[in-house]
RNA sequence: GGUCCCAUCGUCUAACGGUUAGGACAGAUGGUUUUCAAUCAUCUAAUCGGGGUUCGAUUCCCCGUGGGACCGCCA
């Protein structure tokens, strides 16, 4: 079996959505599961909407989630010439004609054809010569002449045999009037030339596949495999759009999504292996084919995101977890002090319990981050007068400490207990209140631990 | 409207003619817990409808119904 290529190819017209970020990674999975190649190629013919901002954007994406091509990226605008070539190519072997109809007439044409309520495509009016109407002052489109009859079909490596009547098939455009090749011819020769063995795409394409494979019978080019996978739709069963900002990369990473969870995540929609739910990069490579994608649509889910991006808060080495905590306060929220680290990585452990993300981590952690704490003024009000007398209590005691660990603390607080006739909510609610400003929070030794001693007096002292 | 595709718990999916239709997320209940969580245990919940084929259909075929994609001198 010659060498598997695989390769992405969005245009740079946006960022990189969800779904785009999934089709990227199937590709590449199904490359390295064959030990083959993936490209990424960036298809910016589009002069207007291609910008570099975006191009950038989407290899930043890319490699945030751990996708990395082969090579260079390829840039489809550096292949004009050659586009070119093929068209004027196709145009004196006889597969492809001029045409001079205009826009108008071919806008006027389709809205009479939406009016009649019949199916529209180009009447092929230049195909024969005879109908040839030269212009001086009108530049040509080249069209690729479509079989008129028969059926076409295309093995799918997802979908099955697919069998369309060719009567459905326009004569597409593959040159346009200003001499630019368009996406159906573009796409061919650079999957030709790059060698592409495998085409792995949105369903969205399926339709073009008839087109350019008429191309590549044309040029008698060996045709690549197909794989078209369903789209990705939006929580309410629309289809997935750049406006819908859950399927925007940029909104996970901001709440601290976890780019292995998103991973797993992507890898999972739409695909499955038995009942297993949790993949490590190396077991995707590993299990990912194409037979187990499925053929139906699925619903982008965040809170099933969160759930799994918790999955790999909770198992990951602490000094890991810290180190992308670390890196995540300093673009999202606000760089953590120096003198802070120690006591917020060796608080991990504890701090990490109640995360689906990044953020809920900050949020666990504020009470360290913060230097003047806002107390909640009902929290507050739970502080009665015995309360603050344990409160004074316990700063006393712990001021006389040597040690201050976990077995001094229970003894401390259970002597209080003794002391005050209360119970561990008597001591702990107000401590906690005091030290974090809130009443709810992790365990009561855990907060004072992560504190440490000067910290906690400076805290406790500040009762009125 | 035309062409093509799809259809299992709310969601992601397993079962590729024979299972009490399985798992995960979400949800519910209980245990544990100073709080919120976490955790443990238990539970609720699905084969779109109608016809065939077959000893037997979630699975194969047909017809409905519902959803989606495409129908650009965009990609």
């Amino acid at each position: 079996m010659d060498l598997v290529a695989t390769r992405f190819a969005p245009s740079p017209t946006g960022p990189l959505h969800i779904g785009g970020i999934r089709t990227a990674l199937f590709n590449w999975l199904f490359s390295k599961n064959n030990k083959g190649k993936f490209y990424l190629r960036i298809e910016d013919t589009d002069k207007d909407r291609s910008k570099d901002i975006y191009k950038s954007q989407i290899i930043q994406s890319l490699k945030w989630i751990g996708i990395q091509h082969d090579d260079k990226e390829y840039i489809q605008s550096e292949k004009i010439v050659k586009h070119k070539e093929i068209a004027n190519e196709l145009l004196k072997k006889g597969f492809a004609y001029k045409c001079y109809c205009t826009e108008n007439e071919i806008a006027e044409q389709k809205a009479k054809a939406k009016k009649m309520g019949t199916p529209f495509i180009y009447n092929r009016k230049c195909r024969d010569s005879k109908n040839l109407k030269i212009t001086e002052n009108i530049n040509p489109v080249i069209r690729f002449k479509s079989k008129i009859s028969g059926n076409a079909i295309v093995k799918d490596l997802v979908q099955g045999e697919i069998n369309i009547s060719n009567s459905t098939i326009e004569d597409f455009i593959i040159l346009r009037k200003d001499g630019t090749p368009t996406y159906q011819l573009s796409a061919v020769v650079d999957d030709h030339l790059m060698n592409i063995s495998h085409i792995i795409r949105g369903d969205d394409h399926k339709i073009n596949t008839f087109k350019q494979k008429q191309i590549y019978e044309a040029m008698k080019w060996k045709i690549p495999e197909f794989a078209h996978i369903p789209l990705i739709h939006s929580s309410d069963g629309k289809k997935l759009s750049k406006r819908d900002s859950t399927s925007n990369l940029s909104e996970y990473i901001k709440i601290g999504i976890l780019p292995e969870a998103l991973r797993n995540y992507l890898l999972r929609l739409g695909w499955s292996h038995k009942d297993k739910e949790i993949f490590s990069l190396e077991e995707s490579i590993k299990y990912f084919n194409l037979s187990g994608v499925g053929k139906s649509p699925s619903k982008l889910d965040k809170v099933r995101i969160l759930s799994i991006n918790e999955h790999y808060i909770k198992n990951m080495k602490e000094k890991d977890l810290y180190k992308n905590f670390k890196e995540y306060c300093q673009i999202h929220k606000k760089k953590i002090d120096g003198n802070l680290e120690n006591k917020i990585m060796n608080s991990m452990y504890f701090l990490k319990n109640k995360a689906k993300c990044l953020e809920d981590i900050y949020k666990n952690a504020e009470y360290i981050i913060i230097k003047e704490l806002n107390i909640n003024p009902g929290d507050h009000a739970l502080i009665d007068d015995n309360s603050k007398k344990i409160i004074k209590d316990f700063n006393e005691k712990i001021k006389e400490s040597k040690k201050f660990d976990k077995g001094f603390l229970e003894k401390c607080i259970n002597d209080l207990i003794e002391k005050h006739k209360t119970n561990l909510k008597g001591v702990g609610q107000p401590l906690r209140i005091m030290l974090t400003g809130s009443k709810f929070g992790p365990g009561i030794y855990d907060i004072i631990l992560s504190l440490g001693k000067e910290e906690v007096e400076k805290r406790l002292n500040k009762l009125s």
